[in-house]
DNA sequence: TTCCCTGAGATTGCATTCATTTTTGGACTG
DNA sequence: CAGTCCAAAAATGAATGCAATCTCAGGGAA
């Protein structure tokens, strides 16, 4: 797959830019995705392919291909001859991502930086407007929505497709966490607040700078959530 | 430090999680990414179901759930009726890939020089070693296949098991140009002197040091990949 | 009781078959 | 001669069928 789809969407997809309706293997990714990830399918559950073959009406086929890709993507384990599970979602795996993410987080600000355009600014701006009069309603669904919105621009700004994606990936796994547990919304004051610096960082054009406070932000979420997972499972 | 499977070969991947044998699918996976990667399967050839069925002795279905599962990887392009094609590879996306390499490679130094263990540094420097003896030999297909050994033990070192797999990812997908395009030797040399500084870092344990060595040798590599590829389709 | 064995039912892995869509080759028309 | 149209052939998308494997309740032995 190329570098495709410019969706603002958190994982929810479920968009038909044009004629080109999804096909039913994209159809059926998307859609088993968005169930782990909102937690409507729990983690570590068992999933018996007739099942799923009942809830979307399709034969195993075509829901088979969908299973693969998805453990491919790290979403599902299949063990062999013994079916699919939800990939689990352990605390542990937090550290990992949020580290990774980080390294990305960086090379997104250095990017961004060097290359924002002034409508990437304008864009990213009204997704920033938004966010705060989100917030100034106690609005946390769209604040979350829009939080998501916000970073994937960001990544975008950069102009590396393969960043993007791989971005976006991480992305959708820490979005099971937010399911998982009670998401902890005390922080979002203190997030909007990082936000604005980094609005000021890309304004000002300066990498070191936006690369450093996109790291902290992603430190600071981090942190955040460890410890709303610290009495998991 | 139990990380992930402790693999030395080049794209060759072939998985068992014991002594069992690994699925179809994952066979299928392998074979079909390494037909790719070497160039076997050219570059935006179409590559017909029923051929790939013939080749391997497998029926469609498993083999369309590999296709699936490489086309989500980016190894292969899926156009919805009208078949699978070998995703092209493009100079315009060394760039990219490189750049996003090159902030993997910044994370893998800063936690393998403060993660390493003694044992880790003995497996490296042996790597190291034998990545010099191949260059005395003038054995440039061991260079080749032990380099790739040396930056995924590496990778290995810094404990983050979702970090070696996307780092393997990009590794891979960088492969497939080595053998698109004459592979230029002259700078191997250059390159081991750039591992002799690689290995110094590691040993004092400086993370920011062998972060910036790391980096820079990812860009030289990027650099004379970009050279070789100049005149590339 | 606890453990092990067993076999019927359920589930998965892969092959085959059916339904659509695309491609191809050539006859026809302007 | 070039271009269009159409039917046959080929390829893909999805459903069904069948063999192999796993699950799990139930029974027997220590």
């Amino acid at each position: 797959m190329a570098e495709t789809d410019v969706r603002d969407e958190p994982p929810d997809a479920e968009k038909e830019g044009r004629a080109g309706e999804a096909s039913l293997h994209e159809t059926l990714v998307s859609r088993l995705r968005q169930l782990m990830i909102e937690g409507t399918l729990e983690s570590g559950r068992r999933i018996p392919e007739a099942d799923l073959c009942r809830r979307f009406g399709v034969s195993r086929t075509p829901l088979r291909e969908a299973l693969k890709v998805l453990a491919a993507q790290g979403f599902v384990e299949l063990r062999p001859n013994r079916g699919a599970i939800v990939a689990p979602v352990y605390p542990d795996q937090i550290g990992p991502i949020f580290e990774l993410k980080g390294a990305l987080e960086r090379l997104i600000g250095l990017t961004a930086a060097a290359r924002v355009t002034q409508d990437d600014l304008d864009h990213i701006n009204a997704l920033h407007l938004e966010l705060g009069a989100a917030l100034d309603r106690g609005d946390m669904d769209d604040y979350t929505r829009l939080n998501y919105a916000f970073h994937k621009g960001l990544a975008q700004v950069s102009g590396n497709a393969l960043l993007c994606e791989t971005y976006d990936g991480l992305q959708q796994r820490i979005w099971r966490y937010r399911f998982v547990v009670n998401e902890d919304f005390s922080r979002v004051a203190d997030s909007f607040a990082e936000h604005d610096q980094i609005m000021i960082a890309l304004r000002a054009r300066t990498p070191l700078d936006l690369a450093a406070r996109l790291e902290a932000h992603n430190l600071k979420t981090c942190e955040a959530m460890l410890l709303a997972t610290r009495q998991m499972p």
